[in-house]
DNA sequence: TACATTACTTTAGGCTGTAAGGAGTCGGCA
DNA sequence: TGCCGACTCCTTACAGCCTAAAGTAATGTA
């Protein structure tokens, strides 16, 4: 049941993440090798793009590749390992340059911005980092880059590193509900008014009393936040997106009040 | 692979959340029940937070009430409802009054810290949301505390809606750290000193260039951030509380400053 | 040509959730 | 009293999962 993640384990999945991606052709006797580490993890990705993460089986990547799930074996140690794989990799996609010159805050909207649209186009990252630290290079990268950026606003590094959390667990929580409700419609069919209607009608029969109990959500209820609006993009994900772009703006605000602080 | 989750799995699920707790007594035939969905939703707690949401099995729920797997589907539909359950109850431990006395401030505060505190008591919860919301009343008990507190800001509801929103993510984000951080320890068997010090050296001996390409993050170890530091608190733990300390700090800086603005 | 080495497959075992059908228990009615 | 029907719980079974172990085929070297 509990797995120890024994020494030996450890350097294979930190020579995976930090080893050349292109494998020098081997000399020696035994068959070519057919597949490589990159490859396996590019098809992977692939997998968890399209279908979602719980359609991601070393069956499923190995069929991909026209293997068994075993084949896979031969280059990744287990699935672990290989999910470690992909999202190190895909966090590596973030684009790293962002231009200071229009002021620090408009870099680091750039940054999250960027880093929402990946988690969007990628959302299975959002169900692999219940895991430890994966410490590849992606993950460098992505903490570089933030850090980097926010390090330009002149506040102590340490504090920074506060900043930067606040931002990545922002952009991870909102992407989530963004993520869940473009899931939830391709599965059910349903479209998100449908579903939703459902819901409060049955929300409706079996609660009766829901705004007494709650009277603060059913104010916002009553304010019209949940209505559709004009929009064609689905409700639920532009709710994510707002909240989103309010929770960093507030988030960025409260990165002024600590530099005028500091300043002052 | 795909569930379609139709109409009446819906009603049965909302019934399940939002009905009674305590069944009356059934008259009529047939044997009295010797389970009852509470008892079942609190036994899968109870391993859950135990061993983790990996080691929760119908089997295992089953065992530890002395029946069988299949026993439990009398009284719940599946496995997914039944995590829907302990979602929503455990949301529902949280406290709810927060006295305005010291201002809306420490009232948040006082929130924020107890749904930490809930979260790591029962830190498989941040395995659970990657669904759909649940639609409980735990989520409702939640949100409600949460929006009452901050809607004394005298901001508008609208706006306090993404507040809370960016509190909760920076809350769920940093103690998934911390909860990690205990469970690599707990599984392991190695403590934490011990396994950061085998991957810094593995670090340092497979990305020897590491702080030329991430130099702002190495700027950071250089100026000690990653030390142990003097308490008997887990490192990447205390790590991780400071990261929500701070994180709500700042964003709580962002909505003063938002009240500020709107009174101006 | 024989051998060592490697890629890949097949087989198998122990998990998982849950569909299907059967056994036993009880309340109410004839 | 006897039986029916409802109900709880069980056993069995199946499809899927990850992966250990062993077998097969291919390849380069001695």
């Amino acid at each position: 049941m509990v797995v120890f993640a024994g020494q030996g384990d450890a350097r294979r999945s930190m020579e995976l993440l930090w080893g050349p991606r292109v494998v020098a052709p081997r000399t020696g006797p035994g068959p070519k090798p057919g597949l490589s580490v990159e490859a396996i993890v590019a098809a992977a990705i692939e997998i968890a793009d399209a279908e979602g993460m719980a359609a991601l089986s070393m069956r499923a990547v190995g069929e991909q590749l026209g293997r068994t799930a075993m084949a896979l074996y031969t280059y990744v140690p287990g699935k672990t390992e290989l999910v470690d794989l992909m999202y190190d990799r895909t966090l590596g996609e973030l684009p790293s340059s962002y231009p200071l010159s229009s002021g620090w805050r408009a870099a680091a909207l750039a940054v999250a911005d960027e880093l929402w649209a990946l988690h969007l186009r990628h959302p299975w990252l959002l169900q692999v980092s219940p895991a430890r630290p994966v410490l590849g290079p992606g993950e460098f990268h992505v903490q570089e880059t933030l850090l980097s950026v926010l390090a330009s606003t002149g506040l102590p590094l340490t504090r920074v590193r506060w900043v930067v959390a606040a931002l990545f667990n922002i952009v991870r929580g909102s992407v989530q509900a963004a993520a869940e409700s473009r899931q939830a419609a391709a599965e059910t069919g349903l479209s998100e008014e449908d579903w939703w209607q459902a819901r409060s009608a049955l929300l409706g029969e079996l609660a009766p009393d829901l705004a007494a109990r709650f009277p603060t959500v059913a104010r916002l209820g009553d304010e019209g936040a949940f209505e559709a609006g004009a929009s064609d993009e689905p409700y639920l994900e532009r709710e994510a997106r707002l909240s989103f772009e309010a929770g960093v703006e507030l988030l960025l605000d409260g990165v002024e009040a600590a530099i005028v602080r500091a300043a002052g």
